[in-house]
DNA sequence: CGGCTGATTGCCT
DNA sequence: GGCAATCAGCCGA
């Protein structure tokens, strides 16, 4: 396993059980690869997260404590959590923290780097298949559900796996989107200037690349 | 271009 | 029973 067999090297869970804030600024620029080595494995890189202090942030499902949906955010670091959004949207999280102490990191965007027709034939539409845009369409494109909720990354056998980035992106810092609490907490990560970034970080100067008509 | 709304289901009070 | 870490489409300016 461990020399080409396996082709992914996740962090050790320690790197995982960092304080949250610390774990959702680094995770811009891993990569995340499903379904390795099958016919629908698919290699995105995050260039977009949001880090969920648990029972210290209102905005975040442990805030009232441990619950049937919240309580894998408690357990140990590594495990992935998903849930149902809007009646309709699959959002994933990876756990952050030691065990015992709630903590995530919502994966809110990447860009598809291995995988594309996969993704594309995932999302049906029209849509540009290299740009996971939002939690619910990167839960999409990449195959992710609630089947999903809970799983170990540090075991081989799971379906998803992180990969190291290749270089230490540059990091816009902004507010969290869509939040009725705890609007204000600036909590989103993502790589600077990156175009699958969801929505511009307020003060970054809006790049306002959002309707070109075709290719360069 | 910006703001608003409908869709749709599980979860929490 | 009401709300929610969303999204796409529609409306008006």
């Amino acid at each position: 396993m461990r020399r080409g067999d396996s082709p992914v090297a996740d962090p050790p869970r320690e790197w995982f059980a960092r304080p949250t804030e610390e774990v959702a600024r680094d995770l811009v620029g891993c990569a995340i690869v499903v379904d390795a080595g099958t016919d629908t494995a698919v290699v995105a890189r995050i260039v977009e997260t949001e880090a969920y202090l648990g029972t210290a942030d209102p905005a975040s499902h442990a805030f009232r404590g441990p619950t049937p949906r919240s309580r894998v955010m408690f357990g140990p670091a590594g495990h992935l959590y998903v849930y149902l959004s809007y009646g309709m949207h699959s959002c994933a999280n990876i756990v952050t923290e030691v065990d015992g102490v709630a903590g995530a990191v919502l994966l809110r965007a990447a860009s598809v780097e291995e995988g594309g027709p996969v993704v594309a034939a995932r999302r049906g539409g029209p849509s540009s298949p290299a740009l996971l845009r939002g939690p619910g369409n990167l839960c999409r494109g990449l195959g992710i559900t609630r089947a999903d909720d809970g799983i170990d990354l540090m075991l081989p056998e799971s379906r998803i796996h992180l990969g190291p980035r290749t270089r230490t992106p540059p990091i816009a810092i902004g507010t969290r989107v869509g939040l009725r609490q705890a609007a204000d907490r600036l909590l989103r990560f993502s790589w600077l200037g990156d175009p699958a970034v969801s929505r511009p970080v307020p003060g970054e100067g809006a790049q306002s690349a959002g309707k070109r008509k075709g290719p360069d």
